[in-house]
DNA sequence: TATATATTGATAATCATTATCATCCCCATT
DNA sequence: AATGGGGATGATAATGATTATCAATATATA
């Protein structure tokens, strides 16, 4: 009903589709490319279970998180956020945040695969990474450009 | 009095330092290598300062790190955490974070100079990155063979 | 010294997240 | 179909980190 990733990764954890989960599903599906906080995803989730909770929202977001079907994260505003993984890259999640306006952007690359392989030599076993850059991004350049010349 | 680049930060910040400011920066030189917390670093402050508040801890931590004396994060206990930046690394800051025993080790390289790059080509103006791995350390390793052969 | 300004500490307020618990829902068994 | 049990839910209280407030102090400047 999700796709075949998702449906498998629901079945081998054992996890129950009821309304509420699916009502938050879909929203994450709606958003793809967004990264919503759970206070955004009850807003909508409600347009289609008008009763749902906050409770319910974190409760589910956590879990869907834990099986690897949601990527979780935080930017600047200290709330976490979530959004659907994408199946192929999964484990390589890089985000370019405008430090003017908070736009995030993805970066699909896989530079570090050779640092990955430099710590493994050194004993460690990696799960996975996270990187972050911090920018202006194009169109706040342009408009400071225009404020202060 | 805390070597030349703080104490030049501190001077072209107009930031004054008071008996509270003092101990605080003195906390952070003598953890160098650790990440405290706000309530980690009051501990040790106090035995300086016996009077100082905690909002003067996270007031006076916010300042250091906005003028980057301090380099702030947060790891997998949503709380912020901070450390003398290096002057050398400043802007490389990157972390290897066990999963098993929470153990934080500093990875100095940058390998992702050739990133940001491609990133300017593309009109973004990069202030600065954050890469964290995700990993099991070796001792966590050795362990959980221990116990499960 | 007098006065303006910056800093501090106690404490209240905020806000995201988690815990609690009574109720509800779903499914299997009588 | 009625019953019973366990997970799921929603309302709400509790938690915990951080921030705001404000009166009291300390510091700098004239
Ligand atoms: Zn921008
Ligand atoms: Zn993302
Ligand atoms: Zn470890
Ligand atoms: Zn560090």
């Amino acid at each position: 009903m999700f796709g075949k990733n998702i449906n498998k990764k629901l079945k081998d954890n054992d996890y129950r589709l009821t309304g509420q989960r699916t009502a938050i599903l879909e929203v994450m599906m709606d958003n793809q490319g967004r990264h919503l906080s759970a206070e955004e995803v009850l807003v909508q989730a409600r347009e289609k279970q008008p009763n749902i909770g906050i409770a319910t929202v974190y409760r589910t977001l956590e879990k869907l998180a834990a099986i690897d079907i949601l990527y979780k994260s935080m930017f600047n505003d200290d709330k976490y956020r979530y959004e659907l993984n994408d199946d192929h890259n999964e484990h390589h999640h890089h985000h370019i945040v405008c430090l003017a306006c908070g736009k995030i952007a993805e970066l699909e690359d896989d530079l570090l695969c050779s640092l990955e392989g430099q710590l493994e030599t050194q004993g460690f076993e990696v799960v996975d990474h996270e990187l972050k850059f911090f920018v202006y991004c194009p169109e706040c350049r342009e408009k400071s450009k225009r404020v202060s010349p």
